[in-house]
DNA sequence: ATACTATAATAGCTTTACTATCACAAACGC
DNA sequence: GCGTTTGTGATAGTAAAGCTATTATAGTAT
């Protein structure tokens, strides 16, 4: 795929100035990129970009209005180009089973470098969004930013995932539920992997992707499957357990 | 279950005096709930937390180095007190299948109140767990903070969940990953329920944990079952979708 | 030639995060 | 009892972060 030029759409209420407009507006997307990455959203600010960038302070503000929507910028963005790519991966592909894989594929290796959109670097977003991506929606202001419109794209992203879920098998009853698992079971398993091992079996080595790639086919195929009804699933729970036994472990 | 003296042991490096031995400690404790709760974690501060509490902003620093070790040791606590009720629960249960039940339903229902350790107040405790528990391990300084042994409570807990669901399969390939699935599912679906309901079936309602834990258990049973080796999991990829065909999504 | 746009340069203000110092009272060791 | 440690409050102050305002200027559009 050549230098292709994909402007992405992403809601406006999100800036103050299109920054893929601009020479430094795109500066401002290609290096905050860069500079969460290294700095870690809390560490990273306005001030530090510009010095970086080789601008002020004052003139990124006039692009957004805080670093928070700056993330959030980003996130749509990165949610915007994986519905792309599912789309146009779909394309042509008619077995369900295998539009479920090939979605999974996606959800995993949009990671992996394989476009040239010049200003941003696909392996660092994708590194950010694993790693910061939740705290574009766990904050006070996330109902707000919600009647804004700020997260139509990801719940567009998990509707598609969703849709093909149930071509897979249309009375399996948790469709979204399973989409936004799969989705934040990718980011959470690399980065289990690689900061909080035994949290996870995904191991952090060359071949992570395809190790999370698996494990999220593995749960999808089993769940997605037809016939079983969740009947061992009333197992009747035992609401009397003796709470005043000790057991050993540590209080005073 | 009458007034119940706990003190849970939580890691020694989290803070810089025992908050839950003075009176202050555990007015920082109860209080910082409360307010973390109300403000969210970006505008909580222990400026704000000092006067709510009628102390100082000083006095507040002898017990944390800064909000987030705070916010780690109440994250802590709440881990350590679900292994607590699982422990509990599960002495005298046998079958497998009642006990991976009964797991879920710890980890779903460890918010509802059941217990009075006077300072802590487990039902706001298990909503900033949801609104913000992410936030204990998302951040540049995780690997030193593991090293420090900050996650130990939280590896425990997974490792015992894990256990549970190999009593129940020991075939099963991944039974870490579904624990840490099971224990993060349960507070993303609650919040989805609440701020993005489009990203899961689970209802705001008064009932949404009790359907919380039917989605876990749906998922966990299904997940578990042996049998079907994942076969149909190996649909081949098309690694040759034509990825230059246009479908209409915008782009300039 | 004029008006508009994007940016740089500079300054300043408020809030957050954190440290330091001193003083006092209760509890504790002997 | 006296001295010491421990917990707290009071006050002050610094550095960084977060944000706004003002002015000047170069480039572009009409």
């Amino acid at each position: 795929m050549a230098l292709l030029s994909v402007e992405l759409k992403i809601n406006e209420k999100l800036y103050k100035t299109n920054p893929q407009r601009t020479d430094l507006g795109r500066k401002i997307l290609q290096y905050s990129i860069l500079l969460i990455d290294e700095l870690g959203l809390e560490r990273f600010n306005f001030k530090r970009l510009a010095e970086r960038i080789g601008s002020t302070e004052a003139s990124i503000y006039r692009y957004f209005e805080n670093k928070h929507l700056l993330l959030l910028y980003l996130v749509n963005w990165y949610w915007e180009w994986m519905r792309f790519r599912i789309e146009i991966k779909l394309i042509d592909m008619e077995v369900p089973a295998e539009r479920l894989k090939a979605v999974i594929s996606c959800i995993v290796d949009t990671a992996k470098r394989n476009t040239t959109i010049a200003f941003i670097d696909e392996d660092v977003l994708h590194r950010i969004v694993v790693a910061e991506g939740t705290k574009a929606y766990h904050n006070k202001l996330v109902d707000a930013q919600n009647r804004e419109g700020f997260f139509v794209s990801y719940k567009a992203l998990c509707e598609k995932v969703a849709k093909v879920i149930q071509e897979n098998n249309p009375d399996f009853p948790y469709p979204r539920s399973l989409a936004s698992n799969l989705l934040e079971m990718a980011n959470n398993h690399i980065y289990f992997a690689e900061h909080l091992p035994r949290l996870t079996e995904v191991e952090a080595k060359e071949d992570t992707l395809e190790q999370v790639e698996e494990l999220l086919c593995y749960f999808a195929w089993r769940l997605v499957q037809p016939g079983q009804p969740p009947s061992g699933a009333s197992a009747k729970s035992n609401g009397n357990v003796n709470v005043h036994q000790n057991n050993g472990l540590q209080h005073s």
